[in-house]
DNA sequence: ATGCATGAGGT
DNA sequence: CCTCATGCATA
């Protein structure tokens, strides 16, 4: 049985065991304030309104007759951050609002049916497996060494240059629902620009970038937090650690990660260029949200789940209600597992060998680090 | 690094 | 109720 047997959102057990203390005392367990006190729900203080509507993305069908042979990583560090950074508290209100770019929005799936497509980036995109020498192009500039705890700010903490955003396309909503080439399309109406940000970049050009990206991150000695923080004291949106591995990792959409691109690009130019981190820290403040308490699933259990999954992914309302009681499950537990089920399908990230220096068959050791061209710490 | 969760927005 | 973007809490 899954710890919460119960389904009682716990509201003041905050002070449980909870908080566990991060070596650079960075992500703090919200403290959840008394549902009498604010009953209102401030937690949407970074509300990011999406514009888009239907676009849909790029389609994704793999259907996979295992459980999740993907997910597997060889290592699980914890990020120890060097940078002991002393928290300032600018109130830098973020009213400005700024565009998302928007996705390529390519074909619209089938409806519902199978989407017998393929994975991202299917065949255009013929890169060599040359996960060593990364890529020709950003070069790495290796910073000798760094003060990264004394972090000085040169002056370029928010008032720095800072560019409108380019990308200002249209939602074309509407006329989407005859494209069918998916993102292939948009890798071949190019061809004519190298740069990293505009224009919509191809599966290639994300993979590559983010590859990148987060071997500098590693090198100038940021962790993931740190620039999700950066982030929001830069641009008004910040975001987690969570999300920038996602990123790294390439989990996230395509859509999502084309609208992530630009900004941790700017990121990378200021880091690179001030070798400092003047962030300052800024949490959003504790949110007065009760969370429910997160369920684990017996691995039976998600094995049932996962039978269900294959044979029906989008089961209706009735089936859902029947396989939790079956389950033993409440169900909304069930639900929110398909959701979050049907999510990592559409993700980018092929699963397996699709992406350079991926290529592995190690049928039962998985031991053999695929990548680190540079010996990442891997923080 | 990831599993389960929340919420906005759209049907 | 779904999809999607995101993140807390955890393994």
């Amino acid at each position: 049985m899954a710890t919460t047997a119960s389904n009682h959102y716990n509201l003041l057990s905050s002070g449980s065991s909870i908080v566990h203390a991060e070596p650079g005392g960075m992500q703090q367990a919200a403290g959840y304030r008394d549902a009498q006190t604010l009953v209102q729900s401030d937690y949407t203080l970074q509300s990011n309104g999406h514009p888009l509507s239907h676009a849909h993305q790029w389609i994704t069908a793999l259907s996979h007759g295992d459980g999740a042979p993907w997910s597997t990583s060889p290592l699980g560090q914890q990020d120890i951050k060097p940078t002991v950074q002393p928290s300032r508290e600018e109130l830098h209100s973020a009213g400005s609002l700024q565009h998302q770019s928007r996705a390529p929005h390519l074909v619209h799936p089938s409806h519902g049916n199978h989407h017998g497509a393929g994975a991202w980036r299917t065949t255009t995109s013929a890169h060599l497996p040359s996960m060593a020498s990364t890529n020709g192009q950003g070069l790495i500039y290796s910073q000798p060494s760094f003060t990264v705890n004394g972090m000085i700010n040169p002056g370029s903490g928010q008032g720095m240059h800072h560019h409108g955003l380019r990308d200002a396309h249209e939602d074309h909503h509407g006329d989407h629902g005859h494209q069918q080439q998916s993102q292939q399309q948009q890798q071949q109406h190019q061809g004519h620009h190298d740069h990293s940000d505009e224009d919509t970049p191809t599966s290639d050009d994300l993979e590559q970038f983010a590859k990148q990206f987060k071997q500098r991150r590693i090198k100038l000695g940021f962790t993931q937090a740190d620039v999700g923080l950066a982030l929001g004291t830069l641009y008004g949106n910040v975001f987690s650690q969570t999300t920038i591995c996602r990123f790294e990792a390439l989990q996230l959409s395509f859509k999502n990660m084309c609208k992530l691109k630009p900004l941790l690009n700017k990121w990378l130019e200021e880091a690179d260029s001030s070798s400092g981190s003047p962030t300052s820290i800024d949490k959003i403040a504790a949110q007065g949200r009760k969370r429910k308490k997160r369920t684990s699933i017996e691995v039976s259990v998600k094995g049932a789940l996962e039978s269900h999954f294959l044979k029906c992914p989008k089961p209706s309302a009735q089936e859902i209600t029947s396989l939790a009681d079956s389950l033993q499950l409440e169900k909304e537990v069930v639900r929110v597992w398909f959701c979050n089920r049907r999510q990592k399908e559409k993700r980018m990230t092929p699963p397996g060998g699709t992406i350079p220096g991926a290529e592995d068959v190690y049928g039962a050791s998985r031991d053999t680090p695929p990548h680190h061209g540079v010996q990442t710490p891997v923080q």
